[in-house]
DNA sequence: ACAATATTTTTCCAATCGGAAAATTTCCTT
DNA sequence: AAGGAAATTTTCCGATTGGAAAAATATTGT
């Protein structure tokens, strides 16, 4: 073998990373073709350096690996301790009222959490407090555990949720929940804060 | 489907934010590629996305424009951008199937979230594989939302969880999820990756 | 151990990328 | 405005990627 090779090749390392993701999953390299719609082959190459995918191609295995693009290019680091784990119960909430929300946040005593998760609880009442909408900054996600919720969000005509509907949004955009019609409704809503955590 | 705030040509969007990085630093194409030792005819054409880099002439226009490749995907407007918002009813999820689970990803189409929700369900059996456990940097968040799941923490005594119970932890560290007793059930799960990415 | 199956690697070629230089457009300077 | 220089886009073609199918390797079942 008198061929080969250059200076250690950034690729082949990208490579690994690859592979490394999909075992992750268990997934084959048939299934990640499947789910991204790239042929068997390409990923087989491009998981060992052979070749090197254009920025279209790393798109789709990004998709069919179901991470974000970033997430190919990023070295993770923790900002949480590392093993750490709480269990919050049914009934031992810690109870926060706000204006219009009756909140319980879920795992109070853990710091430095990448999200918030939050259980709430919304009266029933035929009329909303529109004075300010609620803004801050990073992602949110609520979804309705128990009854029907409307939730309005600025600029945008409001949004009917029932039992098992979900949604997501921009928190820096203004908004609010209500409950809908008689009953009082339950919401689980989980934050994530601004840039990076 | 889910519904997200559009999604159109991704490398076309990639173009103006690698020309926007060099004229934030005044550069011309020449000077680009002088620092990158790239052709001048490449870096035009991947900026207008008549072309599509691959990831070693990525990491090269990176080196040249001194960022970190991870900067190109990283900031903010790529896909999730401000204002960004989707809604998922509660049957049109994306159904995954993974050896032990079951889950339902919740807004497929927008990409760069902070966080991943999911829906998974666990069959109801008696035996749980116990082979291998799922890993992956991050933290995690579960509810039970119907029945009753037993959760496997590598190295902790597995956690018994009734509907309404939830867990918080560290995802790096192996764990594993099955239904407990006769009935299938229901989980939210979301995940927050690493860090930023 | 063997066969059967599943998964990964290799091969081959069409499609696309990437670079040098020519053509075009933009930006001065007078 | 016109001429000239700088910057960008287009053209042309060799180099590399990406896909289909075959070959090789690994895994599983009996």
């Amino acid at each position: 073998m008198t061929e080969v090779t250059e200076a250690p090749k950034p690729r082949a390392d990208f490579g690994r990373r690859i592979r490394q993701l999909r075992r992750d999953r268990d997934w084959t390299l048939a299934e990640v073709a499947e789910r991204s719609g790239l042929a068997i082959s390409t990923i087989s190459k491009a998981e060992r350096g052979v070749i090197s995918l254009t920025y279209d191609r790393l798109s789709q295995l990004a998709r069919g690996l179901e991470v974000d693009l970033a997430a190919f290019f990023n070295a993770e680091g923790l900002s949480f301790e590392p093993g750490a784990f709480a269990v919050a119960r049914k009934g031992d909430f810690k109870r926060q009222e706000t204006q219009n929300y009756v909140y319980e946040m879920l795992f109070p005593d853990m710091w430095n959490k990448a999200m918030t998760p939050m259980m709430g609880s919304l009266k029933a009442r035929e009329l909303v407090d529109f004075e300010d909408f609620v803004r801050h900054p990073g992602q949110e996600f609520l979804v309705v555990m128990d009854g029907v919720v409307t939730v309005f969000v600025e600029g945008r005509a409001p949004v009917r949720l029932e039992t098992g509907d979900s949604i997501y949004f921009d928190s820096a955009v203004g908004h609010l929940y209500a409950s809908d019609g008689e009953r009082d409704a339950r919401i689980l809503v989980v934050c994530a804060p601004g840039s990076g955590g």
